[in-house]
DNA sequence: CTTTTTGCAAATGATTTGCATTAAC
DNA sequence: GTTAATGCAAATCATTTGCAAAAAG
């Protein structure tokens, strides 16, 4: 834990930005949690460190740990949106009918798609392949 | 067009569901637009053409013809959802400053991921490649 | 001490729901 | 005539904003 605490307080320094109570712990639940989690999620899963932890502080400290790169956001058609603290590159299963997000590892060539991309003017931060469908527990 | 409301109409026959202006305007102007539109979008474009017309009208067609294939929903964090009327597998580049989507082709590989979903137990009803970044206007 | 961050309340934006009316079949 | 679909108003859900108080450097 304290790895990960030094890793933010030094993006943060860097930064010139706080360090934080609240941007610590949300930091380490989120990757406690390792899951798929929404801004509710987070609220839930750290009040009881953080008493009078507000909405709009989990969301402001998840844009920023997202600008930091320390977690990626993953849209929901139809729900909240959901922060993944698993930074190295995979791929995300989307259950159409409870909303919850998996990870898949496989590798895929995206450079064909990254090279149209770029042709079309487009500068990428990030790419993924998002497969839409049932997970085991809704089919 | 009467091609498009043709197979509309049987669709919706074969369903035991009713054949509505709404539903026929608001299916051609979709395949006219020919983009990446919101429900807002929508609503605008067939205002004229069906006077009185109401968003839930606007959302509840489109989820129809989302169940009918004849449109796909594509979700942009931090955006509203946007419908695609193109059903040909292609892939997508989501702009992070305006939201908007284009299209991008090109040809990936993605049966490792597939096979890798149906081993988790997912049942997969479509799968894309999602490029985030900055589109050509906003870089 | 100065400036950023927080918490609270309220605002906003997107989408959905309830219900009476209208239009398909 | 029956039943599904529509329009309207209101509700709900996710997320953001404004601002005064608290905390970091």
């Amino acid at each position: 834990m304290a790895v990960l605490d030094q890793q933010l307080s030094d993006a943060l320094r860097a930064r010139g930005q706080r360090v934080t109570s609240q941007r610590l712990v949300i930091h380490r639940v989120l990757h406690e949690l390792d899951a798929h989690v929404t801004a509710e999620d987070v609220l839930g899963a750290v009040a009881h460190r953080l008493p009078g932890v507000s909405l709009p502080t989990v969301y402001a400290t998840l844009e920023l740990l997202e600008d930091l790169g320390a977690v990626r956001r993953v849209a929901i058609p139809g729900g909240p949106t959901r922060y993944d603290p698993r930074t190295a590159p995979h791929h995300h299963l989307v259950c159409r009918e409870c909303g919850r997000a998996q990870d898949v590892d496989a590798a895929v060539e995206l450079a064909p798609v990254l090279r149209a991309a770029r042709r079309q003017g487009f500068a990428t931060q990030h790419a993924e392949v998002v497969v839409a469908g049932l997970c085991d527990r809704c089919s």
